[in-house]
DNA sequence: CGTTCGATGCACT
DNA sequence: GTGCATCGAACGT
């Protein structure tokens, strides 16, 4: 509650609470559309609005990491929902999910693509490559790009989504339509349609979006 | 200890 | 559409 004791609304009032997180992945991962995704880092904060998610959903799940069983890497999976859990792919790029379900269940959303809001100039100087300018649009398509434009690693695995500096608020935006597809990026389970995004929306990765639903 | 390979991104053909 | 950068987890000797 803030000084008054009446109503909150700072960043932790509009961050999600663990029951948002508490459920079925399937609809965590479609929820978490039109969410903000935000990092108030030590060189400065930037947010953007999510529209592309995955879920990948328990041992039986053959892309989920958790597939073979618990290891070290893979732990936060079965950790309290609401936590991030922060990997490195391809020895490159680091990507962020939302761990999901109950605790001991391992499932989690990785975040795809964002609509930049808060930081512009700050992403682009993160991104910056070569003195070329990204545009806009492509600021935070794509899982390896959002991170690296918001400066997420592995000081952030494990963390709560819910208060410090990595969140996820919901900020009340407009719903907006859903489609739903397959999962892209992996070459197992890509018979399941656990891949959810925004019509429409520019930043979205891959082809951007024809699909059912 | 060596080998494989992945929830990618980007340049290039 | 193909190839490659780059690295640590997982697994098989």
């Amino acid at each position: 509650m803030d000084a008054a004791g009446v109503h909150e609304t700072g960043p932790a009032a509009r961050a999600l609470p663990v029951e948002f997180y508490a459920r079925a992945t399937l609809t965590v991962a479609r929820q978490l559309l039109g969410k903000v995704l935000v990092h108030d880092a030590p060189d400065g904060g930037a947010a953007g609005i999510i529209v592309e998610t995955e879920a990948y959903i328990g041992e039986g799940d053959p892309a989920c990491h958790a597939s073979r069983g618990r290891t070290p890497r893979n732990a936060p999976l079965y950790g309290p929902p609401g936590r991030a859990y922060v990997y490195l792919n391809y020895g490159m790029h680091w990507l962020v999910n939302a761990v999901t379900e109950p605790e001991e269940r391992p499932a989690a959303v990785l975040i795809r693509a964002l609509e930049p809001i808060e930081g512009l100039d700050l992403m682009r100087s993160r991104r910056a490559r070569d003195g070329v300018v990204l545009d806009e649009v492509r600021l935070c398509r794509g899982p390896g790009n959002l991170t690296r434009a918001l400066g997420i690693g592995a000081a952030q695995n494990q963390v709560s989504l819910r208060r410090g500096g990595l969140r996820i608020e919901d900020r009340g935006l407009p719903r907006r339509s859903v489609l739903t597809g397959p999962r892209i990026g992996i070459r197992v389970g890509i018979d399941r349609p656990w891949r959810f995004w925004i019509a429409g929306s520019p930043c979205v990765s891959g082809s951007g979006g024809q699909s059912a639903n």
